[in-house]
This record gives C-alpha cells, structure tokens and sequence, in this order.
RNA sequence: GGCGGCAUAGCCAAGUGGUAAGGCAGGGGUCUGCAAAAUCCCGAUCCCCAGUUCAAAUCUGGGUGCCGCCUCCA
C-alpha cells in the first residue's frame, strides 16, 4: 500500500508487519476535548480497524502530556494540584473518545509516569554529548545533531537568523531546546542530578515511544502543527540517543477551521466533541470527518455536518430494510460485491483515503438497493459486507437502535397498521392517511411499500 | 522574511498524464391511491497565464487568492 510519509513528502510504499506499531500524539488534558482532537483520534481508529480487517494486529500509544505549562498555569490559577486537573481531563478525554467509538489505544501513558525514563534518557543524551546542563536546566545540543530540520525542511541556519526564537541566556545556541527545566516557585517538579525541574516538552513522546515500542516503530502520527518543532525534535533526541531511524512513517492530518477561521478560544468559534455530540451521533461525526481525505484541512461548518448527515442516513436506512428483508450472507461468492470490496481495498491503501472508499459503500448502497427492488438474493450478502466495511468506518449502526421501542409500543403501533391496513382495503383513503399522518406526529414514520409496511421512531 | 498546504459543478468532496468518483441541494421519469422510501436520467473541462507532451485538473515556470507553521496547539 501506499501512504504519504511527511519525512520524504511524497507518498511511499509500506508493507504492513505482523505487528504494525503506532504511536499517536495525545493530548495536554487542560481542556475539553474539541474537534481537533477528534480528527486524528478518528483517523487513527480507522487505520487501526482497517489493518485489524487485513488481518494485522496493531499496537497503538497515544499519550497524555499531564506535565505541561498550560496545566502548571491553571493549576496556580485555580490552586489545584497540576496532576488533578490532568487526571480530570485525561478522563473527560478518554470518556469523549468513547463516545466517538474510538477504540481504545493499547498504551495512553503520562509524562508523569515517565519521569524516570526521561531523566535517564537526558542523562544518556548529555553523555553522548548531545545535550549539556546549564543552571539546573538541561538543552539538547542542536548542532550535535547534522541532519536536524529532515522532517520540517527547515534550515539550522535560517532558524537561528530568525528573532523569533525567545532568547534565553542559559542556552549556547539559540535553536537548542530544553530537555529539563528547572522548577519555579510552586510548580510542580521531581528532583533530578541538575535539582529540582521537570521534563521539557517533546523528550516525554521519546521516552514513552522507545519504552513501549521499541527503537524504531513504523507510524508516528498527530496534527500538522506538531511537525515543528515538536516532532522534529523527538526526532533529533530518540535518533541523537540510540543511533537508529526513529520512525519509519511520520503520518499527519491536516487542521481543522470553523468558518474558516482557525479554532481558537480567542476566537470564541471552539466546538467541543460533547458540542458535537448533542446534536449528532458518532457515526454522523465519524462520516463527516471521514468524508474529507486526512491531509486535507477541514473547515468545520454546522450546515455542512448536517448536510452530510442527510447521506449517511440514506446509507443506514437501508441497512435497517435489508436487514428486516434478508440474512446476513457471505459476500465473497459474488463478484459484483468482491469487486467493491476491492475498490474499497483500493481506496484505503492509496493514503487511507476513506473520502473515496465512502463513495464505493453509496455504490454498494445502490446495488444492494436494487436487490431489495428485484428480491435478489444478493441482498443478504451486499448486507454483511456493508456491515464489514461500514463497520471499518465505523458509520454503520451496528443494531439497531430504538431506545424508545418497546413491546409495548410495537404492539400498539401493530393494531393501528392492520386498521389502517383494513381502511386502505375499503380505499377509506382519507381514514388511512389520518393514521399515518398523525403517527407522524407522534414521531412515528410510516413508509408503506407494495408488499408492507414499514415503521421506524423518527430519529 | 523562511518553510509548507490548498484552489475541481450552487454547496461538500475524490481524482498526480489519456478526455472528471461519490454525497447534499435542484430538475425530469418509474413505482405508489396519495405521501415517504427506493430506483433511473439530467449538470463541471477542473483559479489565471505561458510552456512540456500525440495527450494535463493532473508535469514545469510565472501570477492571483485563501490558509497553516516558524511562540502553546491535534
């Protein structure tokens, strides 16, 4: 398959491993989760599902960084332990996620829990040579590293000519980077051989990385904005302490705008995941993201969200009449359902590029409607494999779901449909469309078709 | 200033050399007592200019516009 590798900026063959190992950058549990969490968490879930349907298992990291100044300032803010407020949110996060039907990642460690590993690692990283201590803070040696900018396509020079970086007189070099930063007044810190400090932001990825994946690992993902600095440097520190190609594929998705403007809280245009959650259900979350490739930036409208809503709905609306019209069948004995299966295939391994495989699933959604038309067989086959695809989308409502259907409730709305049934008879018309308008009404969907009659609850 | 991305029908969005997937909205037909659902048909030459090529939305050069990163950020 083929997949765009932001290291070499073009897309690059991989050959999937028994075990394929990922890690995902995370969030800093300061905040609610929003939507620009939601985007990669999707994706990656997507990716994972679909290498677990070729058959791959997939070891998956996704961090919290509870050791961070935005949480360091809220808790001084709100004189709350730091790891209080970050346990909290990491929870909030975790719960968003659920929430979305992402499946749960394998490893989520914390810095917190790290730092052990990430002092030994600095530790390693200034016998090499590659970082020095400097008034109890400690910074990565950026000329100890040549091929340091591989990843952004950024020049050491041209960094350290710009005046944006802040100027710390305890660095040598202006485009070094801290590793270890001694504590403040009333922050949070641990003691370590240059006193107490924490870590610095980035050495925490590599730490956790190389514990729970190993030296090297194929996929490396998170937001296009992590590229620099953030990814850049995990990349000098990992490769600067153990001489190995940190990561094979660094994998990035691209931003998310809300009406074009980028989603700030200065802004005041921030759409949460439980925002989203309160008019949506996830799989109309999922398929809206989904629609658009995962490079692609995404500007975010409520319309649009709505409008692709209408199309999803199309999709599960016929799983719900097939499935009350056939059995699930085995699809690979059709050829016409293995050819979509291979587009669907096909899609997914140029790029994962799910926006094209959504179109191959309205393709199998209109076949399979046919064979509902023509009582074709088929159906019961055309309803699995829409399972099975939809169901790496993760679009699909696996049952379904009348919360507010009851025995009760189906036999009631039963009687009414054999009365009406008996006034259509009679062409006792004006009786008949009574009933069904004002089930309607009452929220009830009446779709009367040649043979039956269909009901569902409105959603 | 440096690095990078994007520009495809009314809207959303695939498509990296051979004459434009899919969805929403819209129009028409079939089915139906009607409605709904479903199904069939109808719509773009791809921001502009110049080049390369038998052939370009897709490659090259130059513009224009929008956006992101370079400071915290998914």
């Amino acid at each position: 398959m083929q997949i765009y590798n932001t290291l070499s900026r073009k897309k690059e063959t991989y050959i999937p491993q028994d075990q394929i190992k990922v890690y995902v950058c995370g969030v800093t549990p300061y905040d609610e989760a929003h939507l620009g969490h939601a985007r990669p968490s999707i994706v990656w879930d997507v990716i994972k599902r679909y290498f677990n349907y070729q058959g791959y298992t997939v070891k998956m990291v996704q961090n919290f960084t509870d050791v961070d100044d935005k949480i360091i300032a809220r808790s001084l803010r709100e004189k709350r332990p730091a790891l209080e407020i970050s346990d909290y949110y990491s929870k909030r996060y975790l719960e968003a996620m659920d929430k979305l039907g992402v499946v749960r990642c394998d490893y989520y460690p914390r810095v917190s829990q790290y730092i052990i590993k990430i002092i030994e690692m600095v530790k390693g990283l200034i016998e090499k040579g590659h970082a020095y201590e400097s008034s109890g803070d400690v910074y990565f040696k950026v000329n100890s590293f040549p091929t340091y900018g591989k990843l952004s396509g950024r020049n050491v020079e041209e960094l350290r000519a710009g005046t944006r970086l802040a100027v710390e007189e305890n660095k040598q070099d202006p485009v070094d980077f801290a590793l270890w930063k001694s504590a403040k007044p009333g922050e949070i810190s641990w003691s370590s051989p240059w006193g107490e400090g924490r870590p610095g932001w980035h050495i925490e990825c590599s730490a956790m990385a190389l514990d729970l994946l190993g030296e090297s690992f194929d996929f490396h993902g998170g937001g296009l904005d992590l590229i620099f600095p953030h990814h850049e440097n995990e990349i000098a520190q990992s490769e600067a302490y153990t001489g190995k190609q940190f990561v094979s594929f660094w994998i990035h998705n691209g931003l998310i705008t809300i009406d074009n403007e980028k989603m700030s809280k200065s802004l005041g245009n921030f759409v949460t995941v439980e925002d989203l959650l309160r008019e949506n259900t996830k799989e109309e979350i999922r398929f809206y993201i989904l629609s658009t490739h995962y490079r692609t930036p995404l500007n975010f409208t409520w319309e649009g969200l709505k409008e692709s809503a209408k199309g999803l709905k199309r999709l599960n609306n016929s799983v719900r009449s097939w499935q009350e019209e056939a059995k699930p069948l085995d699809w690979q004995n059709f050829s016409e359902l293995n050819e979509l299966e291979k587009r669907f295939k096909d899609a997914m391994d140029d790029d994962f590029n799910t926006a094209q495989a959504l179109g191959v699933l309205f393709d199998l959604n209109r076949l399979g409607n046919q064979y509902l038309q023509q009582n074709d067989k088929r159906l019961g086959a055309a309803l699995k494999l829409m399972h099975e695809l939809g169901g790496i989308l993760g679009i699909i409502k696996e049952k379904e779901e009348k919360a507010i259907q009851t025995d009760l409730l189906d036999k009631v709305v039963e009687i009414l449909l054999e009365l009406r049934l008996a006034a259509k008879k009679e062409k006792n018309w004006a009786l008949a469309d009574k009933i069904r308008e004002q089930l309607l009404e009452a929220g009830i969907i009446l779709e009367d078709s040649t043979s039956a009659t269909r009901w569902k609850v409105k959603d």
